[in-house]
Order: C-alpha cells, then sequence, then structure tokens
DNA sequence: TGCCAGGCCCTCTTTAGGGCCTT
C-alpha cells in the first residue's frame, strides 16, 4: 500500500479532537493537572497530583489545591491517576477515532509542547504521531477568520461571549473543550483553512522539566 | 507583596519591542 502524500491526507475529514490541559503554572517546569478531550458527544476527563507546587496564579484561575496528596478542585476531592495512565487513555481515545485531528486553543505555544514533553518523558511520542492525523491551534485560526470583526480579544472565553452569546465556567478543561467543539462549529473553518494551520509534534522541543526548587 | 515563561503576531518593523494568550 502507498503512503498518503500530503496533498491526500490533507483533502481527508478527519474526526475533530478538542483537547485542554490545566497545569501548575504558565513556565516549562509546570505539569499537567488535568486533561480533557471531547469527540461530539464522547469526552475523557482525567487529573493528576502534580510533582511540583501549584502556582498560586494557576490555583486562583483553576481552583486547584493538593492538600495531603490528594487534590482537591474548589475544595472537592477529585480521582487521579497517574501521568502515565491519563497519557495512555488519552491515546487509547484517539486510537479508538482513527487518527484525529486535535484541536485546541492557543495549543501551538502552550498545549502541545507540554503534552510533547509529557510523551517524551513516557516514550509514547511515536505512538502519538501515529495515532493523530495533525495539530490546529485556534487562536491564529480565528484571528484570521475573524480578522473583520475587530474584536478586541482572542482569548476563548472572550470569543464564546461574543460569537456564542454564552457565559461559562473557563479554565476548567472539560468545560473548556465543549465550548471550543461549539466555537469551532461556529467558526466552520475551510479545509484549505485548516490546513493551513496544521502542525505536528515533530519539529515541537520538548523542554525537560527543571526541578522545582520552589517546591 | 509581587513576580515568576515563552511562542506568536503585529507594527510606531524587519538588526526590535510590546501585547496577546495559555495556567
Amino acid at each position: 500500500m502507498q503512503p498518503e502524500t500530503d496533498e491526500e491526507e490533507n483533502s481527508k475529514q478527519h474526526p475533530l479532537v478538542f483537547f485542554d490541559l490545566e497545569t501548575t503554572g504558565l513556565g516549562q517546569d509546570c505539569e499537567i493537572i488535568q486533561l480533557a478531550a471531547v469527540n461530539g458527544g464522547h469526552s475523557l476527563n482525567l487529573y493528576i497530583i502534580p510533582r511540583c507546587r501549584i502556582q498560586r496564579g494557576a490555583a486562583r484561575v483553576t481552583g486547584f489545591k493538593v492538600r495531603g496528596q490528594r487534590l482537591y478542585l474548589h475544595g472537592q476531592l477529585v480521582f487521579t491517576n497517574s501521568l502515565k495512565e491519563v497519557v495512555v487513555s488519552f491515546l487509547t481515545f484517539l486510537q479508538m477515532l482513527g487518527r484525529p485531528l486535535l484541536i485546541g486553543h492557543n495549543s501551538r505555544s502552550f498545549d502541545c509542547p507540554l503534552l510533547a514533553r509529557a510523551l517524551d518523558e513516557l516514550d509514547l511520542r511515536a505512538e502519538f504521531q501515529a495515532s493523530v492525523s495533525g495539530c490546529v491551534d485556534t487562536l491564529p485560526l480565528a484571528r484570521e477568520l475573524l480578522r473583520d470583526r475587530r474584536l478586541q480579544s482572542f482569548r476563548q472565553e472572550n470569543l464564546v461571549r461574543e460569537l456564542l452569546g454564552i457565559n461559562y465556567k473557563a479554565h476548567d478543561a472539560l468545560e473548556d473543550v465543549r465550548t471550543l467543539q461549539t466555537l469551532y462549529g461556529f467558526l466552520q473553518p475551510t479545509q484549505d483553512v485548516v490546513c493551513r494551520h496544521k502542525f505536528t509534534l515533530d519539529t515541537m522541543e520538548s523542554k525537560p522539566a527543571v526541578p522545582s526548587s520552589k517546591s
């Protein structure tokens, strides 16, 4: 069987998986606390106890706290898995859908490098690459599609409010991916636009986690 | 108490600087 050309690959309508991470902060040493993904009515929502301290700003916006090796979300104890269990579950979710396109907001700069680091730590990057057809970042996509609307902000929360008229619980990964799916449906990018914004983790540098002296 | 990062994009630009966006 001949491998597909880029043109053949790009013309395909792949299933869409929307994903989001909540983390301990914004720096390169931050760790994943929550991973959520959605495809239509199917969803995945898993939590991890981070090894490093949750930065104050991250705790404030996400509502996560670690107390006595337990993770709390807005004061409620949540069930957690190991990083490996979460990443393997995510891979299984992607594989079940048959090489979907992975979509996230500002994912090129934030979520995907973090995901790449987790995959490298578990030696699963190659398996991930074979499980998706590519990644798309809805931040530059929205900027291109909504160029004429003169929006003040392209933050996901703002786009959802301005375009869908919905105020939602931002900074909960599952809520974020559900609203991103709806937002993407509203934007209705053409296949051409999607291809222009498509990228892979191939060239994405995986920055090693720096042991935190703060924890 | 306040700050802590980094990639992308735009412009008052391109050899830079600053704002946006993610937690």
